[in-house]
DNA sequence: GTCACTATTTATAACTC
DNA sequence: TGAGTTATAAATAGTGA
C-alpha cells in the first residue's frame, strides 16, 4: 500500500514477496490483535507461511486458540445448516423442500451427537451416568455395538498377529514394551 | 485509525464497538485473503464476535479451513517443543535441562500419540492391523485396559439403571428409541 | 441498523544501509 | 539477511443522512 499501488496477485519476485509476507503477517496479528481488544471479541490467526518452521498464530496462547477454534468445529454444523436455510429463503425455494433439510440436517446432527457421546464413554472423557436420559437407549445401542466390533478386531488380530503376519515390515512390537514411555 | 487516534482498550460504548467491529473484521478478512494470495500462505481467521450468530472466517470453504486447522493443530505439539527449545536457547540455560525437557516432551508426545490410536480404533475410525508394528504392545495394553473399564462401567450401569435410578429428572429412555433418528 | 463522506491515522512498497 | 526511512495507498473514527 504505498509508494505504488499494488495489484492482487502472486508476487513472483521471492526477495520481495518475503518481505511483503513479513510485513503483512506482522501486521494482520496486530489488526487482529487490536479487534479483539476493541470490542472483545474471540478473533484468532493462523499464518502458515510454506517455508516456515512455526505458524504464527493468534492468539499466542494455546489454549485459548484451542477454545476458539474447537468453538468454531463445535457448532460448524449448525452454521452449515443456518447458511443453508439462509441461501434456501434467499433463492425462495418453497417451504416444504426446506423443512425436508432441516429434517435431514437435524437427523444428521443426532447421529453426531450420539457418536460423540459414544466417542466420550469409549475414552473415559465422560460416564454413561452424566448422558441425559433421554439419549441413553440409542447410546447404549451403538455402545454395545461398537464393544463388539472392538473385541471382535482384537480376536481376530490377536489369531492373525501370534506368526507375526504384518506384511513385509519388520516387528519389534515383542521388544518395545520396555520402553514404551521414552520413545 | 482516522479523526482521532483511538486507543487499545475495550470501547465502552454499544453503538460506536459495533461499528468498530464491523468495519474492522471486514479490513481483517480483506488483510487475511491478501496475505494469503499475494505470497501463497496458509492463512486463516476466525472472527467470533459475541452476539453474532455465524463466525467470519476466512477462507470461506469449510474444506479448506479444516485443512489449515487441522494442519495446526497436528503439528501443535511439535511447535510448543520447538517454542519451547527456543526460550531454552534464548535464556541460556545449560544443556542437560534442555536434553531433560525434550525428553519428557517426547515422553508426553508419544503417550499422546498412543492415546490418539485407542482413540481411533475404539470409534471405528482406524482398525489394528493399520498400527505400526512399534507400537502395538503399548498399544493392546492400553487398549485392553479400557475396555475393562468400559466392560465395567456398562455392567454396573446395567445394574443401577434397571430400577430407575438417575436422580429426579423425567426418564425418557425406554420409548425414546422409537424415534432415535429424526430428534 | 447502514450507507457515504473525509480527515486522519496506519500500513506498507520501494528504497537504503 | 534485517532494520530503518519515506512517500504513498489503505483503513477507519467520527459524522450526518
Amino acid at each position: 500500500m504505498a509508494r505504488k499501488k499494488v495489484k492482487l496477485a502472486f508476487i513472483e519476485n521471492a526477495t520481495s514477496r518475503k518481505a511483503t509476507s513479513s510485513k503483512r503477517t506482522k501486521g494482520l496479528v496486530k489488526k487482529t490483535q487490536e479487534l479483539s481488544v476493541l470490542c472483545d471479541i474471540d478473533a484468532c490467526a493462523i499464518i502458515f507461511a510454506k517455508d516456515a518452521q512455526v505458524p504464527v498464530v493468534w492468539p499466542s496462547s494455546e489454549a485459548e486458540i484451542k477454545r476458539i477454534i474447537s468453538n468454531y468445529r463445535d457448532n460448524s454444523d449448525m452454521y452449515q445448516l443456518q447458511r443453508q436455510l439462509d441461501q434456501q429463503s434467499l433463492s425462495e425455494v418453497n417451504v416444504i423442500k426446506t423443512e425436508e433439510k432441516v429434517e435431514r440436517i437435524q437427523r444428521k446432527n443426532r447421529d453426531l451427537q450420539i457418536e460423540n457421546m459414544v466417542t466420550d464413554i469409549m475414552t473415559g472423557k465422560s460416564t454413561i451416568e452424566q448422558v441425559d436420559p433421554c439419549d441413553l437407549s440409542d447410546l447404549i445401542l451403538v455402545l454395545e455395538n461398537r464393544m463388539k466390533s472392538v473385541q471382535h478386531r482384537l480376536k481376530v488380530f490377536g489369531k492373525n498377529s501370534n506368526p507375526r503376519s504384518q506384511g513385509d515390515r519388520t516387528m519389534e512390537a515383542s521388544t518395545s514394551g520396555a520402553n514404551h514411555t521414552s520413545q
